[in-house]
DNA sequence: ACTGATAGTTAGTTTGTGCTAAACTTGTTG
DNA sequence: CAACAAGTTTAGCACAAACTAACTATCAGT
C-alpha cells in the first residue's frame, strides 16, 4: 500500500510549490506591515524610511512599490509618501499579527527576544493556519 | 535610553538581510538534500527525478544544477547523473538533520505530519542554532 | 546495427529583486 | 526668492529562478 513513486514524487513537489508561492508573498507581506507601522508612529510611510528599515537602497524600495501598487496593495503619487489600500491593510493586519504570534511563541519556547524577532522574520512566512494554532494552544498551556 | 531612530532601522535591516541571505542559501540546500536522497534510495540522482521532485521543468533543474556547480556543491559531466562534492555532501547532511529536527518539533507540538512536513520545508531555512536548540529542549522534556 | 523512447541540453523569454549613477522635485532657510 | 539639502525618480545593469520549444544524446529492444 506504499504510494507509487509519481504520487510521492507530486506531494513533494506541491510541497516546494508551496514554498514558493509563499516566498512570491513575503516582500508584499514584508512591505505592507512596516508601511502600516511608519504610517502609526510617523503619519507617514516615506520611500528612505522604507529603504533604511530594510537596507535596501531608495531605487529598489521604488520599484516594489511600483509593483505592489500593480498589485493593488499601495497607492504612490510622483514625489508623495505611500499609502495603502484596503487590501494593503488587511494584509498588513494579518501579518503583523501573525509576526506577534510567532515572536511571543518562540520567546515562550525560551529564545530570547533578540533571536526570536530575527528568526520570526523569515518563519512567518510559512506557518501554516493549522501551526499557528498548534503555537497558541502551547502559549494558552503554559500560562494557564 | 530608548535607541534613536537610526540604532532601531540599522537593527531591523539586518534582520531582513538575515533572511534575504537565508533565501540565497535555499534552492542549495533543498537540491543536495535531494539529490543525497535519491543517491542514497536509488543509487542516482537524474534530471528528470529532481525535477519531478522538486515540480520544476528539465531546463530549470539544469540551470540550477549549472549554479550549484559553480558554487561547489556538486559535478556533473553532460548527459551523466549528477554526484555531491564533499562540500555538498556537508551542506546535504546538516540540512537533512535540520529538516528531520523542525518536522519532529512541529509533530510534537500537535500538528500533524502532513502540515508538519509541508510548513518545515519552508521554516527550516529560517531557524538559528539558538531555537533548534529550544526545539530540542522541548522535545526532550516532553518525552522524558 | 537501427531506431524509438527516454533523458538531457540549449536558446530565448519573463519576472523579481537587487545595485549605481544621474536627474529631478520639494521644501526650507539665508 | 534663490540656493541648497533632502528626498524621489529614472535609466541602465546584473543575476536568479522560473518557463517553453527545439535540439541532441543515450541506451534497450528488435
Ligand atoms: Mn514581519
Ligand atoms: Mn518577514
Ligand atoms: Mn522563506
Ligand atoms: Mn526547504
Amino acid at each position: 500500500m506504499t504510494a507509487d513513486k509519481e504520487t510521492v514524487a507530486k506531494l513533494r513537489a506541491e510541497r516546494f510549490q508551496r514554498v514558493r508561492d509563499a516566498h512570491q508573498m513575503e516582500l508584499a507581506e514584508d512591505y505592507v506591515e512596516l508601511i502600516a507601522e511608519l504610517i502609526d508612529r510617523t503619519g507617514e510611510a516615506r520611500v528612505v524610511d522604507l529603504a533604511s528599515y530594510l537596507g535596501v537602497t531608495n531605487a529598489t524600495v521604488n520599484n516594489t512599490i511600483a509593483r505592489l501598487q500593480r498589485a493593488g496593495f499601495v497607492t504612490s503619487k510622483p514625489y508623495r509618501s505611500i499609502f495603502l489600500t484596503e487590501e494593503g491593510q488587511a494584509l498588513a493586519e494579518t501579518s503583523r499579527e501573525r509576526h506577534e504570534l510567532v515572536v511571543h511563541f518562540l520567546m515562550a519556547l525560551g529564545v530570547d527576544e533578540f533571536t526570536a524577532e530575527a528568526d520570526a522574520e523569515g518563519i512567518e512566512h510559512h506557518v501554516s493556519e493549522e501551526t499557528l494554532q498548534a503555537f497558541r494552544k502551547f502559549m494558552a498551556k503554559k500560562k494557564g
